[in-house]
DNA sequence: CTAATAGGGTTGCATTTTAAAACCAGATTA
DNA sequence: TAATCTGGTTTTAAAATGCAACCCTATTAG
């Protein structure tokens, strides 16, 4: 049967996921943080089927995550461009950068070495903060419950 | 045909996803997180089928994201729990959460209002920063490039 | 002690998705 | 003007998904 979605979720995690959560979308995302914008050239460095592709990218712009812009000079030609919500997943895609090196370093070659375009130092790991700016874990947090809800074993739920 | 998959690609993100990027696996995570343990309440609270579920399970073991546990007293009764590597999905998880409250709010009812348990005052936005603490767009970052590479043309990707 | 029920699956089947390759029409370039 | 590039759509076969039914082993109620 047709893939579970998640559109009308009260979770936001399974919102979050049921725009970017499937195998390409956040690489297509990936590949237009560091610049790639048209068709071909997503289709060659991903090495996706086009069809894939065409659906994913339709589905990305229609929940504008990217922006289809015409481009062309005497007809059409076409650029896939973020949108301040596709950049925003900045954080969630080095997020998993960072897990992906840790947990799985590739044996060959060391890990891509980010680092601020304005010190030239590297970045810090991503991690949930408190107000200070320490980092948390898992166990660290809890949900503040003010409200009255109707299924009360919901709420103490992080997710 | 057989969905691709990543496990040899030289992009540690591709890797993550590969082992986490598909439309359950961060949902099981989550859930674990908040202290879900069994098989049959992963199964009621994701609402996903049983061989499904089986399946996840089993490979997020595999992929040491979780660990099964046997519990039984008189014989076997199992419990998955989240590994180190599991819980270090933390950031990740907690990042898809404030995006899709950001960007897709649930219109009925108000984001889930993290706190740190030590102080009871709400955690950050988890974003990237710099070695200062200062957080940056994808724009502000560049790849330091150490090493000579046998494919030029990848040298600046951020992916 | 026995019956009933809960836990943790596996199996079979219909429906979707995916990958891969072929095909196509409108730009662009040689 | 022909060849090629772009951005797709179509076709086909393999795989993944969802659902329901089934199964065996604990545990619990009586």
């Amino acid at each position: 049967m047709a893939r579970k979605r998640f559109d009308d979720s009260s979770c936001s995690v399974a919102r979050a996921l049921n725009e970017v959560g499937d195998w390409w979308s956040l690489l297509v995302v990936l590949h237009a943080m560091y610049g790639t914008r048209r068709f071909v050239d997503f289709q060659q460095e991903l090495g996706i089927a086009r069809n894939i592709l065409c659906d994913r990218l339709a589905r990305l712009v229609d929940n504008e995550v990217l922006k289809k812009v015409d481009v062309g000079e005497h007809g059409s030609r076409f650029e896939y461009r973020l949108t301040e919500k596709g950049r925003d997943l900045f954080p969630i895609v080095i997020a998993l950068r960072q897990w992906g090196d840790k947990w799985n370093p590739a044996p060959d070659q060391p890990a891509l070495d980010l680092r601020d375009r304005a010190t030239g130092r590297p970045i810090r790991q991503v991690a949930v903060q408190n107000a200070d700016g320490d980092s948390l874990t898992v166990r660290d947090v809890f949900v503040r419950d003010d409200e009255v809800s109707d299924t009360p074993k919901d709420k103490k739920q992080v997710g």
